[in-house]
DNA sequence: GATACAGTGTGGTCTGACCACACAAGTATC
DNA sequence: GATACTTGTGTGGTCAGACCACACTGTATC
């Protein structure tokens, strides 16, 4: 039916269409790799590829085994896919890091604008228990910028955009190696922390007390002077670190 | 050396590896599959599903063949992969229509203050000439709508944030079924392509003239009004939730 | 010198065969 | 009869080998 000049484009295109005419849909089992296979007339090995696309960009989750969770199952978290893509992308340095940087704040200032503009029906539960946790002295600058990150992350999900959330959580993840590299570069860790915690608080609050203009302004000298300081922005050119 | 349970991780781990110490860069060459396979002690198909992972998130463009053009190349135009993840998110439901035009404003938004802000020497000959084009009589809807989106891109290439392109045009390209979906529902063709015409001209207006909360908010009207009058976000199963 | 042709290396695909795994059903034991 | 164990089955994960189509490369031919 579709003679793509690939076999797995057209496996694509086969399970793309079921999902936009809706016969397939989040919670819902691919059919297995072998049928799918003898119903498209394509090898099992371009029916994985397709599948492995599926896979990468965070659409489906696969399982050995059998039974009810065995499989390739549409999954409906999207975050997964955007994640490993920008950071792919930052490592081949297709996207600068500091064009990663001036989108995050782009995206951050909306997201916080929109929170302390909407009802009081916003939850920040989440993060204020992030916040809570990054109070204690005993966090490593790791365990603490993972918080950190949570924190941000907790932000985007609490607008319930999940747009805008999956890709706060790949800009983040992008750029984790660099924040990581970052943390030698500030003198003193304590007071770091210390100076981050309170630009924390005073984000949610001004967030809390619906004041639009504050929260942004808070969000984005809280980013773009952090980056700064770690002068990441610069170093987008540094090469270093086989992980293993 | 990487015993990871799914043995494509561990090529796509090794190559990531290679993106990030500098050994591989754009427009190299990957190693031909079947060294890969060999070197890493796995099998082709293992190999095949990695480089299908990144070709799938834009990172490199294979070729058959034989020659300086043939292999797997590393590209460095991060605009595909963004589309085809959103648009399958879109697809499988995983991202509601209407976040995504959501978040289309705020990026837009925040290109065109970005441009009104920056100095004279921003190039808008591409974007003039898509208007101009636009102006013809005998475009169809389709055609129209597809010079549209080229001249929001030109205005998020113009800006310079790869990140902010990429995700630009994948948004474009994700909710494009439903723009096309949403031509009948507009009475009169000819006047709505007037009216774009007309918003347009003055959204590059407001740029020019540096005006950039003139140009924010003629944006946000021309993306807002046009999905309002079509009634795309309402038709998109939206993921309940707040009225603002 | 220009053209035609075989050679070579590449990705693309298919087939068949295993393995590991997780559940389901049947069997043995108490 | 209830429980524990064993076997069966279907799934994804991987590998090996074999072709094919393709595009370039070098050589032979005119």
């Amino acid at each position: 039916m579709n003679d793509s000049p690939r076999a797995w484009e057209g496996v694509l295109h086969h399970l793309e269409a079921h999902l936009l005419s809706g016969e397939l849909s989040t919670g819902d089992h691919l059919p297995p790799e072998r049928a799918l296979a003898a119903e498209l007339s394509v090898g099992r090995s371009s029916v994985r590829e397709a599948v492995r696309v599926l896979e990468a960009l965070g659409l489906v989750r696969t399982q050995t085994g059998s039974g009810p969770q065995a499989g390739a199952t549409i999954i409906g978290a999207p975050s997964g896919g955007m994640s490993s893509l920008m950071r792919l992308q930052v490592a081949a340095k297709g996207f600068a890091v500091a064009d990663v940087v001036k989108t995050r704040i782009v995206l951050e200032c909306s997201i916080v604008t929109e929170l302390a503009d909407a009802g009081t029906d916003v939850d920040f539960v989440h993060a204020t228990q992030l916040l809570d946790a990054m109070d204690s002295d005993s966090l490593t600058p790791k365990e603490f910028l993972a918080l950190d990150a949570r924190f941000h992350l907790s932000l985007a999900d609490a607008s319930g955009n999940l747009v805008v959330s999956a890709m706060m959580a790949g800009i983040r993840n992008s750029i984790e190696s660099y924040v990581i590299l970052g943390i030698p570069t500030i003198a003193d860790w304590r007071t770091e922390a210390q100076r981050l915690r309170t630009e924390h608080r005073g984000i949610l609050t001004a967030i809390k007390d619906h004041n639009a203009a504050a929260a942004s302004a808070k969000v984005h000298s809280h980013i773009s002077d952090y980056y700064a300081r770690t002068r990441l922005t610069d170093q987008a050119e540094t090469t270093r670190q086989d992980t293993q």
